[in-house]
DNA sequence: TCTGGGGTCCTAGGACCC
DNA sequence: TCTGGGGTCCTAGGACCC
C-alpha cells in the first residue's frame, strides 16, 4: 500500500493560517512580479480565478469581487511544508517528499487514511487530503477523490476501483497531459478506466515508455522508476523591468549564480558544467533566448567560479539593445561533494581555498543572515530585489520582527 | 494556452565512427 | 567524397509534473 498526503490549495492555506479573518474569503497567490495566479483556493477557483490567469487582466475584477491576493512568500510556505513533512515522518517509517506540499508515504500496517489525515490537519492548521492505493498513479487518483469527501480521505481498493476510474477524466491521470489527452480523445478514450483497459500490445508499439508505465500503474503494477539523485539545478527569474545592458545582465546572472551555489551546497552537490540563458518576452517583438554552457575546469559549487563562467559566456550570447525580460543559470552533470576528485589539470591548492572560502561564507550567513555577504558583481542585491512583490504577507514564522501577534 | 520558477524523463536526429 | 549500412554518442527539444 502506498499513501499520498497533499495539502489543499497549499499556498492559499498558508496565507489563511495566520489570517483567521479570511476564513471564508477567496484567496489567490501570485507569482513573482505578481505575474500570474499560481494558487487559488476553492472559492477563488469557483469564481473563475484559476491558476495561470494573468494578474493584470483580472486584478480589477478580482478586487471588486472581494478576492484577497498575496504575492508569493516562499519562506513562509517552506517553513509550513517542513512542519507537515516532519509530522508525516513521525507517523510513518518511510516517506518520500514529492513537492513542497505533497509526500508519498508507506503507511505502517493498520493505519487508516482518515486517521493520518486528521493528525496532520489538526497539528498544522493546513487542510490536507490523504489517499491510499496500490501504486503512485492510483494513489494520486485516490487523493483527488479524497478532496471531495468530508473526512478528506479515500482508500482505493479492488471494490471501488472501477467506479473511481470511471469518474476520473483522462487529463486527471498523473502523467497524461495536454498533448496525450488530445491524442487519446481522438481515439475514443475518455476516462482513466478506458486507458487502463486499452489494448496494451497496440500501445506498446505506438506510445513512449512513459505512457506505458502509466497504464501499468493504473492496472496496479508498480512501474515508477525510483531515483533520489538530482540531475540538474536551476535558478532563474523574470524581471519586473527589461535589461538591454550587458553589465547589468552579468550582474543579474550573478545573483542567480549565488542562489544556485546555495542550492547545490545545501544538497551536497558540485556542478561539472554550467549554463546560462536569457530571454525576451514571448509576447512582445522578436524573441531571443540564447543559451550557452561550458564544462568547468573542476566540479564546483563556488559562486565566483560560476561568475567567471557567466563573464565568459554572456558576451558571446548577448545582443546589445534587446529588451531581455529574464535570465537563468543551470548546473549540470552533478557529482556528490564526497566524490570530488582532484583532476589531473586541477590545482589542489585552489580547491582547498574554495572549500575554506565556502565554509567561511556559510558561517557568516549563518550568523548574520543570508544577505550579510555577497559576490561583488551582484551589487549587493538579492533575488527578491529584482521582483515586484507588492502584496507579500509577513514572514510570520521565520523572521523575529514579523512574528504573528496574539492578542 | 503559454505573462512563474523549478524539476524529470524520453526521443529524434545529427555528428561521427567503422 | 554524397553511389551503403550500421553503430554510438550527444544535444535540442518536447512532454510531463508541482
Amino acid at each position: 500500500m502506498i499513501g499520498l498526503c497533499d495539502a489543499n490549495s497549499f499556498f492559499s492555506s498558508c496565507e489563511r493560517v495566520f489570517r483567521p479573518d479570511l476564513k471564508n474569503k477567496p484567496i489567490v497567490v501570485l507569482s513573482n512580479n505578481d505575474g500570474i495566479v499560481v494558487a487559488a483556493d476553492k472559492m477563488a477557483k469557483n469564481m473563475g480565478f484559476t491558476r495561470g490567469k494573468a494578474w493584470f487582466e483580472i486584478e480589477k475584477e478580482a478586487e471588486e469581487r472581494g478576492v484577497y491576493a498575496f504575492s508569493s512568500n516562499y519562506t513562509l510556505y517552506q517553513d509550513l511544508s517542513n512542519r507537515i513533512m516532519s509530522i508525516l515522518e513521525r507517523e510513518c517509517p518511510n516517506i518520500e517528499q514529492y513537492s513542497i506540499d505533497e509526500a508519498f508515504i508507506y503507511p505502517p500496517k493498520g493505519m487508516k487514511a482518515k486517521d493520518l489525515r486528521r493528525i496532520v490537519t489538526d497539528s498544522t492548521g493546513i487542510p490536507t487530503s490523504v489517499g491510499f492505493a496500490k501504486t503512485k498513479t492510483l494513489v494520486k487518483i485516490a487523493s483527488k477523490l479524497a478532496k471531495k469527501r468530508a473526512d478528506g480521505a479515500y482508500t482505493l481498493d479492488s471494490e471501488n476501483e472501477d467506479e473511481a476510474l470511471k469518474k476520473t477524466a483522462l487529463s486527471d491521470v498523473w502523467g497524461v497531459g495536454w498533448a496525450w489527452e488530445k491524442d487519446l480523445y481522438k481515439k475514443g478514450f475518455r476516462t482513466a478506466k478506458d486507458l487502463r483497459d486499452c489494448d496494451l500490445d497496440y500501445f506498446e508499439k505506438r506510445y513512449p515508455i512513459t505512457l506505458i508505465r502509466t497504464i501499468y500503474e493504473l492496472r496496479g503494477v508498480e512501474a515508477h522508476v525510483e531515483s533520489d539523485r538530482h540531475i540538474s539545478f536551476m535558478s532563474g527569474i523574470s524581471f519586473k523591468d527589461s535589461v538591454s545592458d550587458i553589465d547589468e545582465m552579468i550582474s543579474r546572472l550573478s545573483i542567480q549564480a549565488e542562489n544556485l551555489s546555495k542550492k547545490l551546497s545545501k544538497n551536497g552537490y558540485l556542478a561539472s558544467s554550467f549554463g546560462v540563458n536569457f530571454f525576451t518576452s514571448r509576447f512582445i517583438g522578436e524573441i531571443d533566448r540564447p543559451y550557452g554552457s561550458l564544462i568547468l575546469n573542476s566540479p564546483s559549487n563556488y559562486t565566483p567560479t560560476f561568475v567567471e563562467a557567466i563573464e565568459r559566456l554572456t558576451p558571446v550570447l548577448f545582443k546589445e539593445g534587446m529588451p531581455y525580460r529574464g535570465c537563468r543559470v543551470f548546473a549540470f552533470d552533478l557529482i556528490r561533494e564526497e566524490e570530488r576528485q582532484i583532476s589531473l589539470f586541477e590545482n589542489g591548492e585552489r580547491v582547498k581555498k574554495e572549500e575554506s572560502m565556502s565554509h567561511i561564507v556559510s558561517e557568516i550567513m549563518g550568523k548574520y543572515g543570508r544577505s550579510a555577504i555577497h559576490i561583488a558583481s551582484s551589487k549587493g542585491r538579492l533575488k527578491e530585489d529584482l521582483m515586484k512583490r507588492e502584496r507579500k504577507s509577513q514572514n510570520y514564522t521565520t523572521d523575529f520582527n514579523e512574528l504573528a501577534e496574539v492578542y
